[in-house]
DNA sequence: CTTACCATGTAAGGCGTTACATGATTCA
DNA sequence: TGAATCATGTAACGCCTTACATGGTAAG
């Protein structure tokens, strides 16, 4: 017997259910509304579609992590989530345990890595479409600074502020290093 | 009929026919060095394991983008795969291609985002933890970058240079927000 | 002689996205 | 009245990792 699910191909690696167990450890709420702060809030560094979340959240139901209510109000459907004690306490087991995995897919890079295949012009094409990129999502990470700083007593914007905080550096140097990517490529090219 | 094999839950998200392509563009290997390459020279920005090298490798060889040839030495069995003209047209218009997706799933954050449940202690771990990591990369990016800036007249070399540059950036801006956040959690703890 | 590395591959199965399916409400 | 948004969910299917399976060679 198998009760913790391991035979094959399996490695835990399942991290939604600690996503939304963290969401709803700051407040209750429905579906529809974890996914829209996996869509702003945490889309920097995390994501996941309405696929992955109504069936985790069924899941996390029958294992006792999480209780629905029924909160439709004239004739729309709408549940609301909240976590429970053991859910609680199996979202901190899950944050004392070191990081097991970060990751960076960048598919920029990859096309820079083999762009001498078509040759520096298209490199540069895509360094200034990260570019523009990027300077817009660090106006948005900027606002969002700019608004938490308001609310720094609360603990949870606290820890908020330290993933945007993140955010805007991360931008910052990507920005840094395409003034000089384009920079240095200007210099082989021989001005 | 459908060709292009479209129907359902596809989005033709599969980026390892083109990172297989792209290091056979470079020369002419096995499948186990291609899995070494994403290893070393590019697990900073992409990965990849032997079950989905060796079946792409298959994959490829069907429609005629890379060619197998038995290298096979003193009983040790060895295939050493070629890219076709044909597989390089095709690795040029992915490579034209605007990019579709760069992402970004860092454990740390997430855990760092949800923290106030565990207390800002545990935060510090994480961080620190995050730190000393980093430390590590950024030793083997600037050796990396070493040894690569002596060899600066392929073109091959100044694409992954320019990579190796935008790893030694980032995790040098990495460093210093552990530092800043560190400082600023000593500020809030009213040191 | 044993460990590390070279070398190829498959099977099972989890994970997650996309597209589909449905329907109500709010706002312009 | 039509578009956007609120709201929940499932089906199909592609993708990828892990673990297994196998066997040779080089180095200490």
């Amino acid at each position: 017997m198998d009760l913790e699910g391991a035979s094959k191909g399996m490695a835990n690696t399942k991290k939604m259910d600690y996503v939304l167990l963290g969401l709803l450890s700051h407040e209750s709420m429905t579906g529809y509304e974890m996914k829209k702060r996996l869509d702003t809030t945490l889309r920097f560094f995390w994501g996941g579609s309405y696929g992955s979340i109504y069936p985790t959240l069924n899941q996390l139901e029958k294992e006792g992590k999480v209780t629905k209510e029924d909160t439709s109000s004239n004739g729309r459907e709408k549940i609301s989530y909240s976590i429970t004690e053991y859910g609680r306490e199996s979202l901190r087991d899950w944050l004392r345990k070191p990081v097991e995995k970060d990751e960076l897919r960048y598919e920029t890079l990859l096309k820079l890595f083999f762009g001498n295949e078509t040759g520096m012009e298209g490199a540069k094409e895509h360094i200034e479409r990260f570019e523009e990129k990027c300077k817009g999502e660090l106006v948005v990470l900027n606002m969002f600074a700019e608004n938490l700083a308001q609310y720094l007593e609360d603990d949870t914007h606290k820890h908020y502020y330290l993933t945007v905080k993140f955010g805007i550096k991360t931008y910052e140097s990507y920005l840094e290093w395409c003034k000089e990517a384009k920079e240095q490529i200007k210099e082989w090219e021989g001005k």
